[in-house]
DNA sequence: CGTGTGATTGACGCCTGTCAACGTCTGTGG
DNA sequence: CCACAGACGTTGACAGGCGTCAATCACACG
């Protein structure tokens, strides 16, 4: 018996960019059963670091942060999760506990893949499992150039790179507007640094008009002078 | 014809331990004549930032370090490889220039693998495209730990973890030697310090007699207090 | 209207990067 | 065998970026 809120696979708005495009119907339909779908309302965690997970979650709508909580107990995000994107996987595939926490940022409707599911696709369709492996590879150079920047860039370079970063993520409204909100301290949780610091930047970068600020919403004002602050080469 | 150096893949001593474990012996057999055999000296760089790979390279002995320049210039060590690992899968896969440089460390025998056998196996063999997986896996979790580090750790923290990171890695000679010799700068570049720093931290160290320094040899004396100071949980 | 969360601002000081000078060691070529 | 260049290591001085603490403000919500 499925609930209310369920989306079948072949219809999802998302399929054609997700990991699932070349699944055949018979793989859609069986997927489709194996699944549950659910309404997840902003604020939730969807499971926390160390937890053990059983399946992974597939994005249908909503934004997920991606955080792992450090040794002083302040968290780090690694990484946003949108419509289309799959998380939970490395958990899942190396038998581990989760490494990092998701919260829900905006209220997602997520599909819910058990794992058994998803290894019987790894095993039989080889097509999927690349796909699965170029996800795994792009997140990989992602990080690695997160590393380089928080390793060599000062604070304010960040913030521009980050700023320029969720404008190509998430786009902007017709008045520029980010399309999505964070808080300062989420800011300042990305890019590893206090919540005064991206305050006072933010400050700054407004005053240069650089940007604009009305309480959450930031429009980004000047893309090509933040990419040069930013150093994104 | 063969060269002088080439390696039997079914005869490799790292077989057991490397993606390829799970092949059949006629692909194996496919894999030892498709690819090369070299040795690479010590200082030599096996690819750089942005050139185009055809293939990846399969270690059979020695150590590779993996890096990305920053837009200053400064290198940023991501990780080491060494054998039995697999180098420059990500970017063959993503069909992308290479995201980072590779340079030999220690005198490395080196196998170079087409993409398109490289692609043949993950087209025909699904317990290697998981095993693949899993390695992309396994490095973007180690990934995600280094950004919350190097975002949240003092210098001095950082320094003592990646001690016991390499003392890990690499392993202690009997009298407690790390076995691996890296450069003070190469410390730096790994933890995303100035040279200067690292050298007086391990002073530091080496007065509170938590290792010891002979020029490059460090030995590790004291590992539940590095690994306090560390923070390494 | 009290409570709580998030945003701001200012003061303060330490960690750490930079610059400069110098010592040490190794390999090379004359 | 010696001189020298070049790479690496060490130490000291110094400044400034940025984290921390504290106080205050703004705003939403029950």
């Amino acid at each position: 018996m499925k609930g209310k809120y369920d989306i079948i696979c072949s219809n999802c708005m998302t399929l054609h960019e997700s990991i699932f495009k070349h699944l055949s119907t018979e793989e859609l339909e069986a997927l489709s059963l194996d699944k549950t779908c659910n309404l997840h309302k902003k604020g939730e965690i969807l499971y926390k670091e160390g937890a053990h997970l059983n399946g992974v979650y597939c994005i249908n709508s909503g934004v997920l942060k991606i955080f792992k909580t450090g040794s002083e107990g302040r968290d780090q995000i690694i990484r946003f999760a949108k419509a289309g994107e799959i998380i939970g996987y490395r958990s899942v595939l190396s038998d581990e506990p989760a490494c990092s926490s998701a919260k829900v940022l905006e209220d997602s409707m997520m599909c819910f893949i058990p794992t058994d599911s998803l290894n019987h696709l790894l095993n039989t369709n080889a097509a999927f499992a690349k796909e699965l492996l170029l996800v795994a590879c792009k997140e990989l150079g992602e990080a690695n150039s997160f590393i380089t920047d928080i390793a060599q860039k000062s604070v304010r370079e960040r913030l521009a790179e980050v700023l320029i970063l969720l404008k190509n993520d998430f786009g902007l409204e017709n008045d520029k507007t980010l399309k999505i909100v964070l808080t300062r301290e989420e800011l300042a949780t990305m890019i590893g640094t206090a919540t005064e610091s991206v305050i006072r930047l933010l400050s700054e970068f407004k005053h240069d008009k650089l940007i604009d600020l009305n309480a959450r919403k930031i429009k980004i004002l000047k893309i090509p002078e933040l990419t040069r602050i930013g150093n994104i080469y």
